[in-house]
DNA sequence: TTGTAGGCGTTATCAG
DNA sequence: CTGATAACGCCTACAA
């Protein structure tokens, strides 16, 4: 369990209890004595109740220390006044605000149109976010740029940070280290440093990948990555690192042209992939996300190639969404929406103080067998 | 262009100017006397500078009358502690967060997954925030409820709400209005409420649809659309009766049994279909969506049922989407990303006062035609 | 051109 | 148990 504070949900609570007088008052207000419905504080509260602000704000807060009576009086005066706390407020005094950043690149949300990738894993955060109190700040960032975060955090605007990995800047984790900064990458999976990050096990899914296929008699294989400016993702060298592994266990011999860079957008995908295909007809082929895969299959349709008969593909991503494909895929699954909620539980944690250490989580892969996959003849 | 002050971004500018001296600055104060990297304040910098915190925040907001002098002053003391405006701390003080929060129903972040519409809509949403220097709240409520609105307006955490269309409190529109809240809906066409939203013109887009099938021959024709609950979506019936209106227009008779429920999950949706083509089977299909449309796609391709050679497909949705499903969909299109653009725009000029009437913007929707109809033999 | 002082709505620390 | 009172960090008349 969280150790989050819950306090400031008791209101709430109390508020949807008592639905009908909140509207009637409310209205009330609004036609009565001001145009433009003047926001009630907690000082209003207090003279209707004949108490203090303090008081008030005890028992706004569940607080222990306050006699039934006056709770009773107080609520009741805040129901007629529909009396709401005011988080701006509330932040500034308590130095908190319940507000997560998410932080995604322009690169990626531009992409976000027919990635399925990004709505899985915030569904993931926000349903954790949701259940512990929080709500999701939308950042988008140039990206690489530690002067940003430092920006928006000392704005006070957020608790913390969860950081949709990429191509970011290789020294933004020690320097978020360094500000003391709670922050969880997501999908960047760095065994090198030291940092919080929760991910699949990259290198061990390019072997799996592999593996399958070898196991299948395929010998010519390719593993198609997508390319952003010119270089890979880190995620994917990690992939590839995997795959390479898989050839030297069986012991083929692994080479570059394996591996085959493809732009990321459907539009040259396509182009791309259909000019070099013309070339060269692996018998198996990897496909490192989504995006990529959509864009293949639909060109091994356009040209009649049939899978698996012709070819074996086998996919990166969300399990559930390549079983909604046709042909459904054979895919390393990436729990991409267990990667959103177990960053979301890793970084309260850390705002909590919970867990003070950097700490990676890292989930094996699994391969989901469907039926994009078979043996060579 | 937008009447959004600019002013809260000087600060931000200057300092992207002197990214080596901030770094620096930053981790020399961390090491230095303080262990938790003590927050640098307005009081901060003015008393490194010399001046009060008046000036100091007159700088910052890039008030004219101010000293040159002074000014190169105080931003030297700025750069060198590292400062950033406490964005709550300004909040509260102005009582304007450039924050909008953009509401989701449950239902729909559940949905999202696999609903292309989503993204796309935050996409254009997005956009315009990013350029006018908002940023998005996600707030998931359970929607139809106005106290929730009221709730979190009055906590003071945004400046206005977008609101995802669908089967939200018809009253809704109205309260906000009482309250003063500016809003927009996304995609709800109300043409009966004077409210704010922004939409496609729904009925004309069922119009369309039906006359496009009916003018290639078709007659048995069924429009498919989600149902939620046991009722429909307010567009959906708004397309209905544009379908309906063409049936009538074509001197054909329109019957209940034309218009067809489907479950709104892949996984049902697909055995629904499956067992309702198994009775019926029309020659020409309309589609109110995405998951819709793709879940049917791919029974019929499951089924061998050959497009348009044996039924022809028409979908409402994003025509870019459906571009690159196979096969690709003739479309009533929706302009998605338009929606969310338009949309926030709108809501801008809401919030700064340009517009205080209720301001509805419905677009005229095209068909995009593809190869999924053809005409009947 | 700059400084002073009060306010924004809450919470927290002391007294009583 | 309840009430003053001082933060929280910034903005803005009003003075000087």
């Amino acid at each position: 369990m969280l150790a989050v504070s819950s306090t400031p949900f008791v209101l709430w609570e109390r508020l949807q209890e008592s639905a009908s007088s909140l509207i009637m008052a409310s209205s009330g207000y609004a036609g009565g004595n001001f145009m433009k419905s003047k926001k009630v504080t907690i000082l209003d509260v207090a003279q209707l109740a004949n108490v203090t602000k303090s008081t008030v704000s005890r028992v706004v807060n569940d607080s222990p220390l306050v006699n039934d009576k006056t709770k009773q009086r107080v609520w009741k005066a805040i129901e007629e006044l529909g009396y709401t706390p005011n988080r701006t407020a509330r932040s500034l005094a308590l130095g908190k605000t319940n507000v997560i950043g998410f932080v995604v690149s322009e690169q990626q949300i531009s992409d976000v149109v027919s990635n399925p990738f990004f709505p899985t894993v915030l569904k993931g955060i926000t349903t954790v976010a949701n259940r512990e109190g929080y709500n999701i700040l939308l950042l988008s960032l140039s990206g690489q740029d530690i002067k940003s975060y430092r920006e928006i955090i000392q704005r006070h605007t957020v608790d913390g940070f969860l950081i949709l990995g990429g191509p970011s800047n290789p020294k933004l984790g020690s320097d978020l280290d360094k500000l003391k900064v709670p922050y969880v990458f997501i999908g960047k999976h760095d065994p090198a440093a030291e940092h919080s990050y929760v991910s699949t096990d990259n290198e061990e899914g390019g072997y799996i990948a592999g593996k399958h296929l070898i196991e299948l008699g395929h010998s010519e294989i390719r593993f198609m990555v997508g390319e952003v400016k010119g270089s890979l993702l880190s995620h994917n060298i990690e992939r590839i690192a995997g795959f390479k592994r898989a050839f030297d266990e069986a012991g083929m011999t692994f080479a570059e042209h394996l591996v085959v860079k493809v732009p990321t957008d459907i539009e040259s995908g396509y182009h791309f992939m259909k000019s070099y295909l013309a070339k060269d007809r692996p018998s198996g082929l990897i496909l490192s996300n989504e995006v990529t895969s959509m864009t293949c299959l639909n060109l091994l349709i356009d040209e009649g190639i049939a899978v698996p008969e012709e070819m074996s593909i086998v996919s990166f991503g969300d399990a559930q969404f390549f079983r909604n494909t046709r042909p459904s895929l054979t895919t390393v699954s990436q729990s991409v929406e267990w990667l959103g909620k177990t960053a979301m539980e890793l970084l309260l944690q850390r705002i909590s103080g919970e867990v003070s250490y950097p700490s990676p989580i890292v989930r094996k892969p699994e391969i989901v067998l469907r039926g994009s996959t078979k043996k060579m003849r």
